[in-house]
DNA sequence: AAAAGTCTTTGCGCTTGCGCAATGTAGATG
DNA sequence: CATCTACATTGCGCAAGCGCAAAGACTTTT
């Protein structure tokens, strides 16, 4: 367990990289570090919000279940992003999504009490997670104006794109997203099935735009992409 | 112009409400009050986040339009409710969304910069917006799941309790949403076209769970609705 | 009172994309 | 290597709800 690796992603973090020397120390003593395995949790909706995180090492996602048990992807996690922000509202009821690994990771947490008094002393964190909530409104407006206004097509390629900046790494073919990324799971991310995804990517193979296989997708011809994304056909 | 009424508005918002006399006293000296007509607006998604604002008087709502004109109904203010708080945030990228009065409507308001100086002073207005962001970020998680998992009979049934909730008058046939509301509004609040409003509240009538007029919607069972929303059938 | 404007209803056709079942395939496991 | 498991594809049928046009009803204006 390397905890100066790990620092160095909080210090780094959005939540923390503006606080001063002293406060970060501070942050560095009370902060605790949870190993995550592999589709185990760190948190589920509901739970009492007790600590905030900041991921260190692995990927996790959050995601809403409805009432039906569907799963809905609301945001992927990466190294030196924040999750359960939430947790720093004063009268707080629980949290409203579900944090879950999707490889082995490694946050490091604190107590909400803990920073919100740190909070007082240092007030970017707050800004901070205004910022950070603000962007995550932005982010909700949008997908809820894709759902109302776009067809599944153009959800799927949206997200792709979206993916492949989160995730791309260029070879010399396209853009491969580096990411275990089942039918599944791009079916939650943009409120579809796995059948619509399966027989749209597979088209889009076909038309020369993607190289798919298990688990796995080339985007060739972004632009063919942002054409659809953008509802150019 | 009332300014005293005003006041008393101002003083419960759920922005101010738990100021100290002195700030308060300081935010009545600066708010400036605007009066806006039926249908004008208070800003437009992409102006320049000047003002923060609380609605004194009238109906005011704010939309969101997509590129091919169509608008989404995000939520509507009533008075004592802060629209335009993403202003509040240091570098801030236009309002994400726009505010129109539905019926000629004041609001006061405030310059960001004086807010943000006036945060530094007591704290809890940041806390408030965030706790504001909250609500508005619980409310969008969950209408994506209403789009993404429920039907749109559903998502009919919801709007129209939602809207008994913050507009509901009881009479002694049932609960009048006692609120101008078209078809097409209806329809702008939870995803859908006119149409299938129109057919759906038929429908609705025929069973006898609602009573249905021009711009007019009184709920006879409520109960009724609340199955249909549930899912139960 | 007529005309104009807005909101609403309704019929009809049709596309989208869901649901399910059966089958195929790649990688992991013993 | 055989088996198992998870993931992916594909065909078929179907329901939901959109789109449009036309007509009707209620308001407001002149």
């Amino acid at each position: 367990m390397n905890r100066e690796a790990f620092s160095a992603i909080v210090r780094q973090s959005s939540l923390f990289r503006s606080i001063n020397a002293a406060n970060f120390a501070l942050l560095m003593e009370n902060g605790i570090l949870r190993s995550v395995e592999e589709e185990a949790f760190f948190f589920m909706q509901g739970d009492p919000t007790t600590h905030v995180y900041v991921l260190c090492r692995g990927r996790t996602r959050l995601l809403q279940y409805t009432p039906n048990g569907q799963q809905i992807i609301l945001r992927l996690i990466t190294p030196g992003q924040t999750f359960g922000g939430i947790a720093l509202l004063q009268p707080s009821s629980g949290y409203p999504v579900t944090a879950q690994a999707i490889e082995d990771s490694i946050a490091m947490g604190w107590e909400a009490r803990f920073l919100q008094k740190l909070a007082e002393k240092e007030p970017s964190i707050s800004l901070n997670i205004l910022q950070l909530m603000h962007h995550y409104v932005l982010e909700l407006q949008e997908r809820q104006r894709a759902l109302i206004a776009e067809r599944v097509e153009q959800r799927i390629a949206r997200i792709l794109l979206k993916l492949a900046a989160q995730f791309g790494q260029k070879t010399d073919q396209g853009i491969l997203i580096n990411f275990p990324l089942t039918r599944q799971a791009i079916a939650e991310m943009c409120g579809t099935t796995l059948f619509t995804v399966s027989r749209t990517l597979n088209e889009w193979e076909r038309k020369g735009l993607l190289d798919i296989g298990r688990e796995k997708v080339v985007i060739l011809q972004p632009h063919g992409l942002v054409e659809i994304a953008e509802g150019i056909n």
